[in-house]
Order: C-alpha cells, then sequence, then structure tokens
DNA sequence: ACCTGAACACCGTTCAAGT
DNA sequence: ACCTGAACACCGTTCAAGT
C-alpha cells in the first residue's frame, strides 16, 4: 500500500487525487479509507519513513570521519530530494506539520529521535576539540538542520537544486559554525 | 482588492476557498477572476507584496548598527510572521513556487532585489573588517537567507516560534559563520 | 465594458449494498 | 469482516445573461 505512496512524488500532494492514488494502488476508495483516515494522514506516512532509517549509518558516518562529514552526508541524501523534484512535496509537508497537529505530532517523534542522535555525535566532537565546546549541542543540532532544510528549499525555489553546489554551501556554513574560536 | 487576501492568513491557502474570499471583498468570483486568472496567482501577489518594502530601512540600519544587526532586524521581521500563525501559509508559498513557474519567476525577481541589496551591504561590512573577506559576499548572503527561512519553518514545525529565541539562534549563527578567522 | 451568479467539472469522503 | 463504487458535499473556474 505504502508504494502506492509514490503518487505524491510525481504529482505533489495538492495536485494528486485520491483516485489516483487508489488506480496506482489497486484498491478502491473505500478500502484506502481502511488503511488511511484521511489525506493528510497519508503525507504523515511518507514522511515519518522517509527520515531515521539512516541514524544508524550517520553515527558511524559520525565516528569515523567527523561531524561535519557525516552532517554532509546527511545533507547530500536530503538535497537528493530537492533534485528529483520532491520539493516542493517537502514544502507541503511542512505547511501540513505546521498546519495539523495530527500531521506534525509523530513527525516531531521522528525528528526529536535525529536530533537526539545527531546531538551525541555533537557531543563527543566536541570532546575530541573538532566542534567548539561553548556551543550548546543541541540548539546548534537545530540549527543545522534548519539551515539544511532552508538551503534545499531555497534552491528548489531557485531553480538550482545541485547537489553538489548546495553541499558546498553547506559545508562553508557548518566548518565556520562548528570551528573552535581563537585559531 | 488585496485586503481580502487577507483571508489566507486566516485560513491558509488551500483551506481558504473562492466564495470566502468574494464575499470578504465584497464581490462575486467573476469579478474576483478579473483580477486574478486563478488562486496561485493570488498567492504570488501576497507573497511579492510582503517582500521587499524593507529593502531601505535594512541598508539604514546595516550603516548604522552592522550588517549582523541589521539582518537580526530582518530575522525579527520575518519570524513574527511565524508567530503570527502565517508559517503555513509561508509553507505553501514555497510548495507553490518550487511546483509552478508562474509563481516563482516574480518572487524570483523581488528575491534577486533583495540579495542585491543586503549583498551590497556585506561588501561593505567586509571591507570594515566587520566580515570575513574571503567570504563570497553573495552565496554568503543566500547562505543566511536560507538559515533565516529553515529555522523560521522548522521552529513553526516544532511549535516553538518565540521570535526572541528564534533570533537568538539566528544570531548565534550569523555571528560564528561571518566573523573574520584566527580571532 | 464590466459584473453577476448559476452551472460545470472535479475531488475528498462516506456508506448502503455486495461478497 | 472486508471491499466496492455510486452518491454526496464542496470547491475552483467559466460564461451566458444582465446592467
Amino acid at each position: 500500500m505504502d508504494a502506492a505512496i509514490a503518487c505524491f512524488r510525481k504529482r505533489g500532494f495538492h495536485q494528486a487525487t485520491m483516485a489516483e492514488i487508489c488506480a496506482e494502488a489497486g484498491i478502491s476508495a473505500g478500502a484506502l479509507y481502511r488503511y488511511f483516515a484521511s489525506k493528510a494522514e497519508i503525507i504523515g506516512a511518507i514522511a515519518e519513513d522517509s527520515r531515521g532509517e539512516s541514524d544508524e549509518a550517520f553515527l558511524r558516518a559520525a565516528e569515523e570521519h567527523g561531524i561535519i562529514e557525516a552532517m554532509c552526508l546527511a545533507c547530500r541524501g536530503f538535497m537528493q530530494k530537492f533534485a528529483d523534484g520532491d520539493g516542493s512535496l517537502i514544502a507541503d509537508i511542512f505547511a501540513e506539520a505546521i498546519r495539523d497537529d495530527s500531521v506534525s505530532t509523530p513527525l516531531r517523534a521522528t525528528d526529536a529521535q535525529s536530533v537526539k542522535v545527531f546531538t551525541k555525535a555533537m557531543k563527543a566532537a566536541q570532546e575530541r576539540g573538532e566542534v567548539d565546546p561553548s556551543l550548546d549541542a543541541e540548539m546548534t543540532v537545530n540549527t543545522l538542520f534548519a539551515a539544511l532544510e532552508g538551503i534545499g528549499l531555497r534552491r528548489a525555489f531557485l531553480r538550482d537544486t545541485d547537489p553538489d553546489a548546495a553541499l558546498l554551501q553547506f559545508r562553508a556554513l557548518a566548518e565556520r559554525y562548528l570551528s573552535p574560536r581563537h585559531e
């Protein structure tokens, strides 16, 4: 069933119709509503499972190549979605999540989990002297997440979704933001 | 007529109906379509005139209090929109602009104008030694815009739209990002 | 010329009827 | 028990008829 969700990728959340999703999934409208209470709930389900799976991979990368490289890895995966044309879908998810608590609540839980994992890696990097220890680890992670999301959305808006350019942009920001002061 | 546009503020782009907008504006559906070719065009018009007017105020602030303070001023104005509950509307605008060229083209023109103004102020700040001169001024401005937008959206998503907290977050990022290296 | 508003096409959701 | 799909309520857009 979740495979039918791929409809949104092609047409966007508000453009895709329930009829199309039903056709793609090979089920009737009534059956679809047996699995999801509404269209908004479907977008919540999509957003949720496109997140979080990569957390272990991130932790390994953070240990091996440092937190900046690991964040760049996460950045690359995220930017690829914009390059694939999913930018407006991501913006739709934001809009629905901001508007509708029943969409945002499960997403916030997944997000909080990611923040936790990244914060742990951030603290480790601070102890190694890789990152300025005077930074608040959790706020720093939140800020970098926000910057990542902002860069992706803004580049999609400006019609320049080249992931390499986005990566360079993010890396330049992250390096300066995180580097210890005084040399 | 643009006053009727306030409907979106209350209900969001996809939630507000043309009938509501007509009622608020005191005109009929046919008359509304005389001024705007579609609903998407209305959101384009809203987004456009909520931008750009403050550019001169920004330039004055940049000269008087430095670029970081001036950017924080812009940040405050932007964050206030999220605190006012316009977050999902802003996300809708992003989604429509990413999806629809006829929405994004006028917005990109307005945006390019702002980037130009901020870039000029950034270069002046670099000459004053306030900002690291090795940074590319235009990319830096773009990155800070992206971060600003990202912070606003993310905070709205996390249900913490306190403008003061957002400002602190943005300022911490901007100061470290822009400060000259080696002390 | 410009506006009105009924009509049209379409979409998310429901529910009586089937299996 | 579960599914079907016609029906419902609603919304963006149009256009023949009015002024």
